[in-house]
DNA sequence: CAAATTATATACCGCTTGGTACATAATATA
DNA sequence: TATATTATGTACCAAGCGGTATATAATTTG
């Protein structure tokens, strides 16, 4: 009566799958080659396979893993911080943060698969699940700010939706931003530039 | 005496070009295969290598053809409209119809290189231009905007550089934006919320 | 211990990739 | 016409790719 039967692995699938997200992340879906995948993750072809199923698939739990993170990162700065403008900007040096850090792989993972979308042969299960982050990221904020305007921190007369898209090219351009070798000082500057466009509040 | 000695070639050079900047424009680097770009130039391997070089080479001169038909559109507006902010938001138009243009590649050629680096082997050269092009794009708008505070259509106080910063960034945003899928309408709708950072006039 | 079950390691397969050797076709010069 | 020169087309190469067949090691169950 236990739940192992034969041989027992001998990785931590999750640890594995954070490695291999770390690898993604870097290389993006088709330029990560297996050989690095196995490398990174400590296990054999044969076993990834048998744990994870191909490529496609793998790639999909890797994404899957950081869009919670993030996610769980948005829903922490926004329930903490009542003021949205606050909370918005204090999310944006979070994420310029991240995207500039050093030590991690450049970029936001998804900008970086969209614009590898089209390009090789991505998966249409891929480009559909990038197109969803992204599509996700924005309705977030668009919650936040049609939640802003009914707590009256919003002018009734303030279109949302564009505020949304606004601040979600905004993170995709943060992204890009970084990738072509910006320093966290430059993004900081951007995020001021961005924040003027907020509008002013209702009176 | 003339100028062809041996066999004529049985393609135009440019035209040739043209058709590999489209290929690219749409796979990228990596991605775009010989197989695909001689399809697309109408020419054999031998021949491609023989006239612009390996693959490498030859994605440095469409880059370059590109970034030289960028900036002569980016010139030509603002030549042509003296107010800068007139002048600002013409350009954004201008690139974002460009960037969702379904008969064209989609994207912006840059910006998805700038993506796509590091994720593969891509070629220090390569990267190099990439970052250069960024680089120029964004200087050609801290120019404009440096001439608008001597002309006195920008106030004194105003941190150009950290303006071009953010329009760079906006325009990054557009192509990964225009690439996950948003029409026309939604890009329009993030110009109009950027064009609202555009600081007051002095006066 | 024997059988069943699961994971691992090695070696391999078919395919595509960027790049090239080689023979041939087409032109200018002599 | 003969030669030199340049471009073309075919066929090919070594390397890397994603994915798998097969045999073996490690564990639980009987």
């Amino acid at each position: 009566m236990t739940h192992e039967r034969g041989r027992p692995r001998c990785f931590d699938p999750d640890t594995a799958l954070d490695s291999a997200l770390e690898v993604f992340w870097r290389h993006g879906f088709q330029a990560a080659s297996l050989a690095e995948l196995t490398a990174a993750m400590g296990l054999s072809k044969p076993s990834l396979y048998a744990a994870f199923g191909d490529k496609e698939t793998l790639y999909l739990k890797a994404l899957e893993r950081y869009v919670a993170l993030q996610t769980a990162q948005h829903i922490a700065i926004f329930d903490t911080e009542p003021d949205v403008r606050h909370a918005l900007e204090k999310f944006l040096r979070t994420m310029a943060t991240m995207l500039a850090d050093p030590t991690r792989p450049c970029g936001c993972l998804v900008v970086n698969g969209i614009a590898d979308c089209g390009m090789a042969s991505t998966p249409p299960a891929i480009e559909l699940a990038l197109h969803k982050a992204v599509q996700g990221s924005e309705a977030r904020l668009y919650r936040q700010f049609v939640q802003a305007q009914h707590d009256g921190q919003l002018a009734q007369n303030i279109r949302t939706e564009d505020l949304a898209a606004f601040f979600t090219s905004l993170l995709a351009g943060l992204g890009i931003l970084a990738k072509s070798g910006a320093k966290r000082a430059k993004l900081d500057a951007v995020i001021n530039a961005a924040m003027s466009a907020w509008p002013s509040p209702p009176r």
